[in-house]
DNA sequence: TGACATATATAGGCGACCGATATATAATCC
DNA sequence: GGATTATATATCGGTCGCCTATATATGTCA
């Protein structure tokens, strides 16, 4: 089931998502983006182009930190973890996406503030 | 009150919001930005160098026509109606949000889907 | 006269995200 | 043995959404 979503929709929330995703643990890039679809019912589909250089951004930030760790087989693994300052990030983003998403269903379903329409 | 919304949160709606705006009758822009931050209970600031060139190009993909009036006073309005093709490409933009922001709540609520976690 | 609100318009720029591509390792299949 | 696929990380170049700054013209009010 392929519910492919409007890119220019998309755009701005993917820091939000990937700390939210390390709140419940370190996790490596990878990982990210199976949990990230399977979270989301096969919704978003964080591409390695898009999601590697926000772990460096985020890190450069100290939003995040990196340790690397062998995997049982192939590649060493970057494990992610997220820093006292990004989970403070993370609420943040938090409030503004609720606040953001408020408006857009107060515009779309025609809510009016105190003005009775 | 000024709630301003993290820029790289709010990118890529701004289309459906303007359609949405002329769904209850032609408008022209400058009262589009007052109607929508008034809507928006002041969280969406659309400014003219956003509007502007947005409605130019909805009236490029037909979705909306544009024509000319004279105002009381000051400079003529050029109002904006939305067609019959701007209302499907509404209503598709707005299913669309619904299940981005749906995946967004799955993700940052921690729901699974069918998978107990 | 000069400041401000109304009203539309464009150029230039920034930043988010993606596609393409590169890399290395291991498993599987023929 | 060779090809393909899955795992895993990384970068470059480009597209696109939105904004800042600027320009324009008109009317009002101090």
């Amino acid at each position: 089931m392929k519910r492919e979503i409007d890119r220019s929709l998309v755009s701005g929330s993917m820091a939000m998502l990937v700390m939210k995703l390390l709140e419940g643990g370190d996790k490596y890039g990878y990982e990210m983006t199976e949990e990230l679809r399977r979270r989301s019912d096969d919704t978003f589909h964080l591409k390695a182009g898009t999601l590697y250089p926000l772990l460096h951004s985020l890190e450069e930030k100290g939003l995040v930190e990196a340790y690397e760790r062998e995997a049982a087989a192939g590649k060493p693994r970057r494990y992610y973890h997220l820093t006292g300052r990004g989970r403070l990030a993370l609420s943040e983003k938090e409030e503004t996406w609720e606040a953001y998403s408020r408006a857009v269903y107060r515009v779309l379903k025609g809510v009016e503030c105190s003005a009775g329409a």
